[in-house]
DNA sequence: GCCCCATCTTGCCAATTGGCAAGAAATGAA
DNA sequence: TTCATTTCTTGCCAATTGGCAAGATGGGGC
């Protein structure tokens, strides 16, 4: 039981104080995921607030002809939820699935708010997860919509090339919002430049 | 100075008593935007948490080759801000400007933060509208990456038809991802079903 | 080792979308 | 009204991406 890494990342946001952050760790139980295990299915409500200390893990939902499609790849040291569901209480329509054995530390929605309670400055975090959250998902709607595939394909391999280790191609290709044949071609093609 | 509007909205959410929403109404202060007037301009921060009650805006960035791109379009009855750029306090890289001639109501960050000390039951309507906006823009992405151009058009134009009245095909065509070029010759294909 | 199954690549062709430029239509200012 | 400017449409062609199916590759289980 060490919560080294969770304690280190509260800190890291400078956004509360050591003891305070030593009394948010305290919360946090610990959860192994198992490769392909589902943290969260479609159709269940996100109840779990979940660091992640090891492992990969991919969030994704079914468009309407009932394709996977996935709407991202989660690394060691973020927090993973699915922010709607979690907050408004309602149905998730994504499943988080561990791509690789994971390993992290978790509170439920009522332990969450407990904390919000009885420690003020884990608003500020709290807000902070949701901020990121957003201005992330902007940054890449925007990237989606203004750059090519290439180029998409291309901007993931520079910042996330871990994914490539453990994610199968035809996720990532979904992921770039293309197919994998596609994305296959623009490997062929970037890898002889 | 009639804020009727504003007041059902928030008892509209169901978040906030009657006693609540006048208390949070009060703090609001009047702002009429002129059309094609900026309510925020990329690069400063954006400090106004604006409800619109008249009139329409849209937000835009520029891409890497410095082209306009429509993020979003605002309708009455909505809560506009820059989510990153006002609880972060960094500078905006998005535009906000009126369509038409806007009125609205609106508090600062510091005011926000304010009420969300002195009515508790605020920040529940706070963070409903954060947690709201995230999962439209989630929306948002898996409709951009799993339908055609043509069927994102049909989409806005059953969902948003005002839009179509208010803003310039060019904005609307960018906003779904395509040139107006494109956008012109999906029209045309769909006029003739 | 061997087999099976999922993953990945490739070829073929079709559909979608973009780039550019010219012209038509609409809008706004004087 | 008239003129100038922006917006919108259209034609032509090129580039990108998808759909399908066959074949190659690779990893896991026995």
């Amino acid at each position: 039981m060490d919560k080294e890494t969770l304690l280190t990342f509260l800190l890291n946001t400078n956004l509360v104080s050591l003891s305070s952050a030593q009394g948010i760790a305290q919360q946090f139980s610990h959860k192994a995921i198992p490769k392909n295990q589902f943290h969260l299915a479609a159709g269940k409500i996100s109840d779990q607030y979940l660091f992640l200390e090891k492992g990969y893990m991919r969030t994704f939902a079914h468009d309407t002809e009932g394709n996977e499609v996935t709407t991202g790849f989660c690394s060691p040291g973020q927090i993973i939820l699915e922010i709607s569901s979690f907050f408004s209480r309602t149905r998730s329509k994504e499943n988080i699935q561990a791509l690789t054995d994971c390993e992290g530390w978790y509170i439920t929605y009522e332990q969450l708010n407990q904390l919000f309670h009885a420690l003020p400055e884990f608003r500020e975090f709290g807000r902070w997860v949701l901020v990121k959250g957003f201005s992330e998902l902007k940054n890449r709607m925007l990237f989606m919509i203004t750059e090519t595939a290439e180029e998409r394909y291309v901007h993931l391999l520079k910042n996330n090339p871990e994914i490539f280790q453990q994610a199968p191609l035809k996720s990532i290709a979904s992921y770039l919002g293309i197919t994998d044949t596609s994305l296959s071609r623009i490997r062929k093609e970037f890898s002889k430049k």
